[in-house]
Order: structure tokens, then sequence, then C-alpha cells
DNA sequence: ATTCCTTTTGACCTTTTGGTCAAAGCCGAG
DNA sequence: CTCGGCTTTGACCAAAAGGTCAAAAGGAAT
């Protein structure tokens, strides 16, 4: 796959610069639409140089993915069981909306490869990601059962929250044509909006 | 552009073989990762036939595009004024999630191309959609000044109703990874979800 | 300063890809 | 049935793309 951790400062250096280049290409062009040579130029390496740190452009992608994927579950992984049912979505749904702001084009390498059948990234669909949702699913269940929230169904109240929150990211583009160029960051607006709609969706 | 009007029976077939065939390769890869000979494969046509249909794999895409965004916005023109405002919406909701139902990769192509930035379509997002949604946006403002549906922000409503719809359709793959094999079409479900989220949005 | 290991690169190879072209095949109107 | 335009294709081309390799350059511990 990578290489096994990095030894030198030199090595951290340029693995560090190839994924932050990486992440770049792949996440506007996706997979088969990027080349080594356009991620090797956005790195400042040559290209013999970047495969001298990455096997393939296939490992560069796999790595970039492996390495995300913590971060972009973790506010999910943050839903507390003992909190305050409504606050804890609400919370969620925040945190979620902020990556969307802070980690843009995460968001669209991960949506990228989704939209395209998730060919590289099923397993850990299948597996970690959704453990990780039976799990909170059920916590979820549990708090409606309890009527500390309006019922519905846990699994599409957690579609809901993903496909809102990272619509701003994923289609950005789509976003700003529509909002016109005298508008600018519509994040706050957006927090706004979302809260309103859980809000009401949950409130028992 | 495109061959003008299809005069003979030959070109129609041949013209909507190539048409059905990009569709599903460009849904499925993206623009830049598919190739024209994947497209000629799947139409049953050597590559040079295709060619002497359109000019170039260009040319195939802004096809696909331009014949599809009239389907694509066909629900949100039907939004009527004269209507009962809270029906008119979860209709038109509605209409969104079957169009994801019917046409998945319809709303695929449009994603992938959204997702990468729109570089083939922001004229048409940057004129047509946004006169479209201004307009509509508009009427549902004047819904809420009335105090017929509760007030919050029209574009931000639209962009939810898109993002919750679409999301069946372009996140396929992750939303039947995370509901298991033994889960079948999550539409039905997905209906009942939207109305209640909706109904107690918008509800004055 | 020497040595040994790490890093960098120019040149090169093969495969894939978008696209061309001339010639052959087909088909329907007269 | 035959002629003229429409359709199809095998062969080909140039550029792009993923990847290799041997040799040069760099760096740090002795």
């Amino acid at each position: 796959m990578t290489k096994p951790v990095p030894r030198t400062r030199i090595q951290r250096k340029n693995i560090a610069l190839i994924s932050e280049a990486a992440l770049s290409v792949f996440s506007t062009h996706g997979f088969r639409g990027s080349t080594v040579d356009q991620i090797a130029r956005e790195a400042n390496l040559s290209k013999p140089n970047l495969l001298y740190y990455f096997p393939s452009k296939e490992a560069i992608h796999q790595h970039l993915l492996s390495m995300l994927m913590d971060t972009w579950l973790a506010p999910l992984k943050a839903l507390q069981d003992d909190g305050e049912p409504l606050e804890e979505i609400l919370t969620y749904m925040r945190r979620k909306l902020q990556m969307s702001r802070d980690h843009p084009r995460e968001s669209r390498l991960f949506a990228n490869e989704i939209v395209q059948g998730a060919p590289r990234i099923m397993d850990m669909l299948e597996t970690e990601l959704k453990e990780l949702v039976d799990e909170k699913a059920k916590v979820i269940e549990a708090w409606m059962a309890a009527g500390k929230l309006a019922p519905s169904d846990p699994y599409h109240l957690i579609f809901s929250i993903w496909s809102l929150t990272q619509h701003y990211a994923d289609f950005d583009a789509q976003v700003h044509a529509v909002l016109g160029p005298g508008h600018d960051d519509p994040f706050p607006e957006a927090e706004t909006y979302l809260t309103t709609l859980f809000t009401r969706l949950l409130q028992p």
C-alpha cells in the first residue's frame, strides 16, 4: 500500500505535500479524471519523485481515503448516548456543516467516489461505516422510544443530515450559481435554516 | 454542437442508442473518466461510426446535458402559484424523489458534473436555473409572507429539497451499503420520512 | 572527507485515448 | 436494377498517461 511509517523528515514533508496536492486534484476531477503528472506538478515534484513515495496513482488515492475516513466519521462518533437528545442531533448536524465549510475538498473526494459507485471504498462503507451507523441509529431509536424525540426513521434521519450538510460542499458550484455573485458564504444562513428544520422535525 | 435534427430513421435510432449508452457511461465514470471506446462498445457501434454522429466526446456530453436539463427542471417549473402551498411543495418534493428513483443515471450525470465544479454547464446554472429558482423563490416567499407557510429561507428550502431527494440516487451506493443487503428499495420509507420532515418544517 | 543510504531526475517504454481518413458496404428513389 | 448519397469500418496517428530505470545528486554520521 503506502510507505509504512515515514522515517525521515524529508519523507514526512513530501508525503504531506503529495497528500495535499492529491486531495486538491482528486477532489476536483475524480480518480480517473486525475493524472499523476497533475498531482506531481501541484506538489512541485517530478513524476518519478512522486512515484518514489507512492507506488501508484491508486495507492495515493487509497492513502487519502483511509487517512480521511476517521476525520469524516468523527462527528458521528461523538454523538453521545447520555446527552440531551435534540441538542446532540443539532450538534452533530452543526459539526457536519462545519466540516463541509472547513474541508470541502475532503467532502468532494468522498462524493466523487460514492457517486461513481464507491468502487474503491465499498469495503469501508459496508463495515466501518455501517457498524457505526447501526450503533448510532439504535441510540436515536431509544431516544424516540423514550419520547425524547418525535418518532421517525433514524437511518433516514442520518441520511438527511449527511445530504443536507454535504450539499453545501459537494454542490458548491450550483449553490453559488443560483445565489448569484452578490451572495457570499451561504453557511451562516444554512446553519439557521437547518437548525429550524431539525428542531421542528424532532421536537416531541 | 450536435447533428441539427435527425433526418433518417437510422440516424434517429443510432443517436438514441448513443445517448443511452453515453448516459450510462458518463453517469458512472464522469466526463474525464469515460472513454469514447467504452461508449461505442456499450452502444454496439464502432468508434468511428459513433464519431460519425457526434463530432467529439465533448459533443455527446453536451448533447446529453442540454437534452436532460428540461426533464430535470420540469418538476420545479410545475410548482404553481395558485395551488395550496404546502401541498405544492410536497408534490414538488415527491416528483423530485420520483425522478431520483426513475432516472438515477440522469441524477448522477448532473451530480458528477456539479461536484467537479460544473465546468461544462456553469452557463446553464447561472442563467436558466438561476432564473427559474429566483422566480419560484418569490412564489414561496409570498406564501410565507401571507402566513400560508411557516417562514424560512426559500432558497435553502429549495436546496434542501434537491439535496434530500437526489441523495437517494447520487449516493445510492452508500445508502445501500449502510442499510445492508436485506434491505431493498429505500424510496417508500424516504417518501414517508420526507413528507413528515417538510410538513413539520412548513406548517404555519 | 569519506562512505553509505536516501532522494531526485532525465530518458524511455508501453498502453490508452481522442480523433482521422479513405475505401467499402448499404439502401431507397427513380 | 442502378445510381448517389448515407452509413460503416479497418487501419492509422499523435498526444497523453501510468510507470520504470539507471545514474546522478544530497545528506548526515563517522
